[in-house]
DNA sequence: CGTGCGATGTATCGGTCCGATACATCGCGG
DNA sequence: CCGCGATGTATCGGACCGATACATCGCACG
């Protein structure tokens, strides 16, 4: 998953360790806390061995800046290679079991707007499939062994089958919506490129819920 | 967490893994998918390496049939010992960072019922601001940096930010509910001690929400 | 003037948990 | 009689986390 979002971010521009985890954090925030140093240096340091990153080297233009006092060590700005871009495309394509957990949809989810539409249709659809077996487990346990389990475990499945029951008619509006043929992937942001505005991608759902 | 869950279900019965893993399933079910048995077993090893828990012989009484007939292999049944109820206590009782993420929380609630009230609110209001933390961030990500971020990921954070809010009011009603007196400990099922059919711990939430 | 503290930044280590896999038994229906 | 799904125990590699260590920079406060 950490892969897949890595890759994912230094699609848009080089980065350091540091910001990435800013930009990972804001991106995914409504998923999972924090990602953790623990995973993201390993995870780095994989990528690059296996080829998908490169190390790019700090501050090249204005060479001037005191060269060696210091010794001036520093940040490691890492950089997508071909090879990573292919990996990232072939990984945002396919839907394995994995991609329909909390995380790993959470994670496709956040990387939509560079999903074609059928990949996309598939992901909410297995999502939806996913989540509407565990509301039935919930229903299952709330109906029949209602009288071994203690009003508190009771009142934790209640919260978690109305969690489900929400998230399954988020997952059916954002489906109407993608069926209903608007929807353009973002217009693939070019390698070179000056200045990308970019994109005004489409609106996944017009429901906005007003609060008073 | 997986420890507390297990020394927790132990409490109430003697128990082998798959009958463990089922229980787990049924008991956090809400909050986490299905307990592994690559977790599960290691785990009880080391439970058992550590004192708090012991095998048990299986089928003690009418030690009839057939011996050493096909050797017999069979079901490892695990029993908590004296140790172990005392970590448990212990375990309970306490409230460090990691009861307030996700799962923590979820398995510490899932045990309120022989939870004591001091703890039970505790708890919940560490829970409490954990999620009004994470809400904030969510809210400044959709506020500061909106146009930075495609439909989708604010999509996402949206349905996100829905769900703290939703959990911060469940919260406060539990919290309410806590303080309003009521709420009574579990009595504390003895060790020894004939048919408990127990209990009938607080309702704690009475806000049933009638759906059409 | 210094000094200490919070943000920035890189990195490792031990431990928890997961997913895949393997293997054996039992009861039941075809 | 055979297969198949439920029951049951177990291991292995890998992903990820939390704690920890350490170094630099800017700036606020004494």
């Amino acid at each position: 998953m950490l892969e897949f979002a890595i890759l994912g971010l230094l699609q848009e521009s080089p980065m350091h360790g540091y910001e990435l985890r800013k930009e990972l954090t804001a991106k995914l925030g409504a998923i999972r806390a924090a990602i953790s140093y623990g995973s993201l240096y390993p995870t780095l340091r994989r990528l690059q061995a296996a080829g998908w990153i490169t190390e790019a080297a700090e501050t090249p233009a204005t060479a001037e800046e005191v060269p060696a006092l210091t010794s001036r060590r520093g940040r490691v700005v890492y950089k997508i290679t071909a090879d990573g871009k292919e990996r990232f495309a072939q990984l945002i394509a396919q839907a394995g079991p994995e991609t329909y957990d909390d995380t790993g949809f959470g994670v496709h989810f956040a990387f939509f707007a560079r999903t074609d539409q059928a990949t996309r249709l598939r992901i909410l659809e297995g999502r939806r499939r996913k989540i509407e077996e565990r509301r039935e487990g919930l229903r299952d346990v709330l109906g029949r062994a209602a009288e071994r389990l203690d009003a508190y475990t009771l009142e934790l499945q209640r919260h978690g089958l109305d969690a489900c029951e929400r998230e399954v008619r988020w997952l059916e509006e954002l489906i109407a919506n993608e069926r209903s043929g608007r929807a353009p992937t973002v217009p693939h942001v070019g390698t070179a490129g000056g200045r990308r505005e970019d994109n005004s991608p489409p609106p996944p759902g017009e429901t906005r819920k007003e609060r008073p």
